[in-house]
DNA sequence: CTGTTAGCGCATTCAT
DNA sequence: ATGAATGCGCTAACAG
């Protein structure tokens, strides 16, 4: 027999509120999930003992009574910008109301990181698991395929998804930024980003790019990208490297919004003229880039509607389906007046 | 005797692992844990048994029998700008390899919205609570105080904490920036800010810098605010109202770094010399400010490290103190080029 | 070092 | 409409 029992974090148990009110502990319980009928005289008394004694059911043990967790992985590349937060917002809006719960893992955008968070995160048997894109180790996949959760990609659509994908094409956003602007006169293209090895979504999106260049049987003229992850400081940085080295350049497309608000900030300081002397066109659609004293011209992600799909998607079934199945939320120019 | 089992989430159970290596169930716990000492042939054998069947154990079951969930609920109000996120960054920093995941809330600074968060996740008899600010229901403190998790109180330390606060002195950062703005010579003030009634904080900041202003015996010149949550669109728009109403104005302090940016981008495109024909503080030392062609001037308050150390603290011990205890990550001045 | 035993708190039968 | 019995998968105490 066991000694001594470790403190419990929840005092009241529903033993405890049965005994209170002289009913058994299964009506206690069938009263706080509201499923089956009860007497409601029997329902009134034993609510007013929960409130008495401050009853809160421990979810832990309903979970494994029931094998259902009502729990949500969500695992995402960084909280660095606010890009992610927008999607965990999106996330939260679709869980308002259904008693789900959010876990969050964050991996650096490393596989491996991702396979320990997926592992993780997998232990608390979720119902489902929102990762970011299609980059996993062959572990995290394995680690997939046994469990029974729902497993959403988000962000992307280039590739055949396990389960579910929810997101855009990046290659056809790339293409359309290049066709846009080719159609609105820009004819010296030059390219500014961050690191590819990581962020491969900015790479697709470069890759569709130099299709549209290439149909339109036009060069690329200048590139300039740096090792580490995008923001504002690089942005600016990059800016002043491809106009040093390529001023002819009369368009830039950039890896992101942050990287194109820095190029920005940079002509700004440097007293060049948008769009006019450089054109500088984006990918997001940030907030930032909206309130600029000149819009930024940027694509539209729709980060909060990949979150709040996402969900939608996993609550409306709990099963994977036969077919992976694939939901646009779509990209759209914001004209802007960067280019 | 129940008729069907529901579907299992993770097949493989420690008693399949343990049949199918001829040991016991315990035996197979304590090698998942790496707790107790077990014989290493013993070990290789069980874990070959478990990589090959994939075996992830339990962690409800585990949490139910242990009574030690390694769950830390995590509340806050926004995720709209980047503040919160840059608190969660830390948190996920403090929990690295920690074997401790993070459940996450939004409230949209909503106390009764808090109140059901917190309702939710103490149900999952989490070791911890991380809520951000003081502004708590009734219930919510009740809540609070029959369950034996940790409570960090979040991003302020103007108030006595229900168990810990880690933050910052928010009346003294007010005080501080009305002092070093006085030093530099500015005596007309202004001020440019949003709702004050959830963002308490940023009311407290207000009052600080207010009896700075009083201790030198100077007035507040003008105030321009809004209604609804700070953005750069209000921040450029509030700047132009309090241009307007009181030219004479040369420096505003901000409610925080997103409507000061607002307001620097309203003196971008209106042709206002910063910081000769107007200066502009901020609040929180945000990127966007740093990066910015000319730096903008503001008090860093760092959020990374509030999240960081609230979850440090109930890492250190599972049991609230006897005195509520307070964790300063204090704040800088950043000078910058607007002020 | 390992096995046995007895729950953790609740949801779910099935019987009444 | 309600109660009694059973077990979800695991960990903890104890015995050996």
């Amino acid at each position: 027999m066991r000694a001594r029992l470790p403190d419990r974090k929840s005092r009241v148990t529903v033993t405890e509120v049965a005994a209170a009110c002289g009913v058994s502990p299964a009506t206690v319980s069938r009263i706080m999930r509201g499923q089956t009928v009860v007497a409601e005289p029997t329902r009134e008394r034993v609510m007013a003992t929960v409130r008495a004694l401050g009853y809160v059911p421990n979810r832990i043990a309903g979970s494994l009574a029931s094998m259902d967790t009502r729990l949500i992985g969500v695992v995402i590349p960084s909280l660095h910008n606010i890009v992610f937060p927008e999607v965990l917002r999106g996330v939260h809006a679709g869980l308002e109301g259904t008693g789900y719960q959010a876990v969050i893992s964050v991996t650096d955008y490393d596989p491996d990181r991702e396979e320990a968070a997926v592992r993780n995160l997998l232990a608390w048997q979720p119902a489902a698991l929102l990762l970011a894109g299609f980059d996993h180790t062959d572990a995290t996949r394995r680690m997939l395929g046994q469990s029974a959760a729902r497993v959403v990609e988000m962000m992307d659509l280039d590739q055949i998804p396990f389960d579910v994908a929810v997101g855009l094409s990046h290659h056809r956003a790339g293409v359309e930024t290049g066709r846009h602007l080719i159609a609105k006169g820009y004819r010296r293209f030059g390219y500014v980003g961050h690191d590819w090895h990581t962020d491969l979504r900015a790479k697709r999106r470069f890759d569709g790019l130099m299709q549209a260049l290439t149909e339109a049987g036009l060069p690329l003229v200048a590139e300039a990208r740096c090792d580490g992850p995008s923001s504002l400081a690089e942005g600016r940085r990059q800016t002043a490297r491809l106009r040093a080295s390529a001023p002819e350049v009369d368009v830039a497309v950039y890896s992101n919004d942050d990287m194109a608000v820095g190029g920005v900030f940079h002509c700004m300081a440097a007293g060049i003229t948008l769009p006019q002397d450089f054109a500088i066109f984006g990918f997001n659609g940030l907030e930032i880039g909206r309130d600029l004293p000149q819009p930024l011209s940027t694509l539209r992600s729709n980060r909060f509607r990949i979150g709040r799909d996402s969900v939608g998607v996993v609550m409306a079934c709990a099963k994977r389906p036969s077919e992976p199945q694939i939901i646009d939320t779509g990209f759209e120019v914001f004209a802007g007046e960067t280019a």
